[in-house]
DNA sequence: AGCACGATTAACT
DNA sequence: GTTAATCGTGCTC
């Protein structure tokens, strides 16, 4: 839960054949341990979940809504499942290779503004081309052309918000209430 | 082997 | 505000 805080202005890039693409993470949520019953490791280690009782800094990528790929953050010590998602980014480089491969739905024209690309935990991995194959991958370098950086950038407590995880329907109380997404306004970043 | 559900999104009324 | 799209996962039988 430190290190979703943490991970607010950190930068995500990925290596595409034609180029580098990137952008400053500013929305976050945490996941963690087997008594969060918000958490996916609330099953114990499966299969799907045995990646977040793995090394921290590997990706933990799943499949959801039968369409759509997420992806966290594995952030805790091994056999302690723990990860964190990241929810949204702001892009700064290689805004043409995300426009290829953004959601593109028919309302939306072609000058749509790139803040809205990777604006959502799916809409992100599409435009990044996240999916199964990072899943247990190493993030914290380039090992395989998706990975994460600290660029420098800090914010201020009074700039970061927080509030209830998304989308969390039918978890029980506390779990669906607990403050554990952390926001800052991306007009923030750049002034 | 079958089933209910989901860390979402965009289009619709 | 409501709903469809769409399938892997984990649970039950």
């Amino acid at each position: 839960m430190h290190t979703a805080r943490n991970m607010l202005g950190k930068v995500l890039l990925r290596q595409f054949s034609q180029g580098i693409a990137a952008g400053i993470i500013y929305e976050t949520e945490a996941y963690q341990g087997e008594d969060d019953l918000g958490c996916h490791a609330k099953a114990g280690r499966t299969p799907r979940t045995s990646v977040m009782y793995g090394p921290p800094g590997h990706a933990y990528v799943y499949f959801t809504y039968g369409m759509h790929w997420m992806m966290n953050v594995v952030a805790d010590h091994v056999d302690t499942p723990a990860a964190v998602l990241i929810r949204a980014v702001h892009p700064i480089i290689g805004l043409d290779l995300l426009d290829v491969h953004r959601p593109r739905p028919n309302r939306w024209n072609a000058n749509h503004p790139s803040l809205r690309w990777t604006d959502g935990p799916a809409k992100m991995c599409q435009a990044f081309q996240i999916d199964a194959r990072y899943n247990g991958k190493n993030i914290c370098s380039n090992h395989t052309g998706l990975w994460i950086a600290d660029a420098g950038l800090r914010f201020e407590e009074d700039q970061v918000m927080t509030s209830p995880r998304v989308g969390l329907f039918s978890v029980p109380e506390p779990w669906k209430s607990i403050p554990w997404r952390w926001r800052i306004d991306p007009k923030n970043i750049f002034g």
